[in-house]
DNA sequence: TATATTTAAGATATAAGAGTCTTATTTCTT
DNA sequence: AAGAAATAAGACTCTTATATCTTAAATATA
């Protein structure tokens, strides 16, 4: 698919966590059942996102993981590019070592169009926004049958 | 990125066809010889192509593949369900088992008009539109260190 | 008919992504 | 000080994607 699925998890890790930002911390354990998503993995997955000054960690009691700011000054693409990288937002849609306008594939005219939209859309798309949504509308961060977010 | 590695290569070797869409059959060396991928691999991912429909193959000498279609009527959006399925244009973007709009995740109402734009194109974008291109505007169909398209 | 040419098919190998497990390290509580 | 609660780090495993290699089948030509 379009991202990867460790990023999909961090996405909607940092969504559960935004829908908590009155809490200090939330813990990883807590995030990865109501996701329905590997402990360990989501840690791995966190960890990165920490490293990269998205969010912070706390260890010990009480401690867990929470945004490094506001969740209004996190876009989706912050995400997106610290787990997948640039490639998304400035690759080849044909796979050629350099996306060039200069040296256009047959696809780059349409797709360079595309995806300027798609990273438009990422980099204004915040998690306060997405986590505002889901507030209001209810909208699902997880599979059926994953643990309901209604805790 | 968006489309798998096979998938590229399957669109640029079905691009390679349609600018020799005079001869009868191309062989499958030849292309991977101008495109500069490997012979057996491309032969794996054409015959997938000629299983699909999409091309006819011929064995022993003056043999090779050429497309079962017009050009006209061959687009990518064909050769990337081909090759990758359905996922590109009906899948979730944040990987959830199903994106459905009664029951949207967050990112659906963005990603699905995206999506339905990406669809669209695939759609309309043909192999022969795309190599009149080619021929007239010199787009590279390959890395620069492959062999030059120009035989 | 024999040989060369070409795709078909399938087995095998390599690399990357996804996920699990174990052992630190930090911090709170008692 | 001891023990419990939490993340950090790294080794390890499993799966999928990518790529290679070998053999079979079909076809043309001499
Ligand atoms: S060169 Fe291929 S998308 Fe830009
Ligand atoms: S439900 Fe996620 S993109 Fe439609």
């Amino acid at each position: 698919m379009i991202i990867s699925k460790t990023c999909d998890h961090a996405i909607r890790a940092a969504l559960y966590v935004a829908l908590h930002e009155d809490r200090a911390y939330v813990t990883i354990r807590e995030i990865s059942e109501h996701l329905g998503l590997s402990f360990h993995f989501l840690t791995k997955i966190l960890q990165a996102l920490t490293q990269k000054g998205i969010m912070t960690s706390f260890k010990g009691p009480n401690g867990g993981v929470s945004l490094a700011r506001p969740a209004q000054s996190i876009s989706i693409k912050e995400i997106v590019v610290a787990i997948d990288g640039e490639a998304l937002f400035s690759g080849c849609m044909l796979g050629l070592d350099t996306c060039n306008d200069d040296h256009p594939c047959p696809l780059h005219q349409q797709w360079a169009n595309l995806r300027d939209q798609l990273e438009t859309l990422f980099t204004q798309t915040t998690l306060a926004y997405l986590a505002d949504r889901i507030r209001r509308e209810g909208l699902r961060l997880a599979n059926f049958e994953a643990v309901s977010l209604v805790s």
